[in-house]
DNA sequence: GCTACGTTTAACAAGATAGTTAAATGAAAA
DNA sequence: TTTTCATTTAACTATCTTGTTAAACGTAGC
């Protein structure tokens, strides 16, 4: 298929760990291909080229002032795909209200259990 | 970097059009493989890979029923992605207030345009 | 046990991706 | 103009992805 269109680019783009740590790196405020690679295990030039990818898919833009070249998080991209996943939204409520619906089925039938709080509560870990 | 963690998965697999098509199909309930195929312009085989792909997101979920193995969707993984786009959420939506500002401003200056609501709301376009 | 049907796996090829080091580019500073 | 510094591109390698066709697998029905 196709694969060239702009919500796969940016799905893409956002499937890579490295770029995603880019990305909320910019949230902080623009930075400089040196000032990105600092923190990451790899060399400048796969920075680049990761930069290079968030560029196409319209993700950050960068311009040059001087020696330097910053990179500025574009979040519009973002919006489309937050769309996209939204239409999917009626089906993990929906499992989740099912659960919850089990739980406190389960909840009830066993009135001595101890501490069942601990179940109704799933965690959720957020990454960078 | 480690690119088999749960969200890498995830978005790895929302960036191929074809997936996305499945996953739409999905949404309208329970599907075979041979059903799933019919309106792609991909073989079988092609197709099961792409299932699997989604499977081991955790995307679909699969149980066999006599001959058939139908595929469902598992929304869930779904959450942790938007969750993460949602943490950018202020970006797009400063952005799209300094457009708009931008925009009325624009729109005030000039007292005799025609039409101005036009530019006022940019397009949206949704895929399946 | 055969046969048929739905599905997956194997084997292969083409192209994309992600990393490396070394060389080239572009702009500032001396 | 030569040097220096920030960054990108080139060349290469290894691995992953996505498609194909052909073969294998699993279950149902005769």
């Amino acid at each position: 298929m196709s694969r060239t269109d702009q919500l796969s680019a940016v799905f893409a783009a956002l499937a890579d760990p490295t770029r995603r740590a880019i990305l909320a790196e910019l949230a902080n405020g623009d930075a400089t291909v040196t000032e990105l690679t600092a923190p990451l295990p790899i060399s400048m030039p796969a920075v680049s080229r990761h930069l290079k990818a968030l560029e196409e898919a319209s993700l950050i833009s960068r311009v040059r002032s001087g020696k330097w070249r910053a990179s500025h998080l574009e979040a519009a991209p973002l919006r489309d795909a937050a769309d996209w996943i939204e239409r999917y939204r009626r089906f993990w409520d929906e499992s989740l209200d099912r659960l919850e619906a089990h739980l406190a089925d389960v909840q009830s039938n066993q009135s001595t259990a101890a501490a069942p709080d601990a179940a109704t509560t799933p965690t959720h870990d957020k990454e960078n």
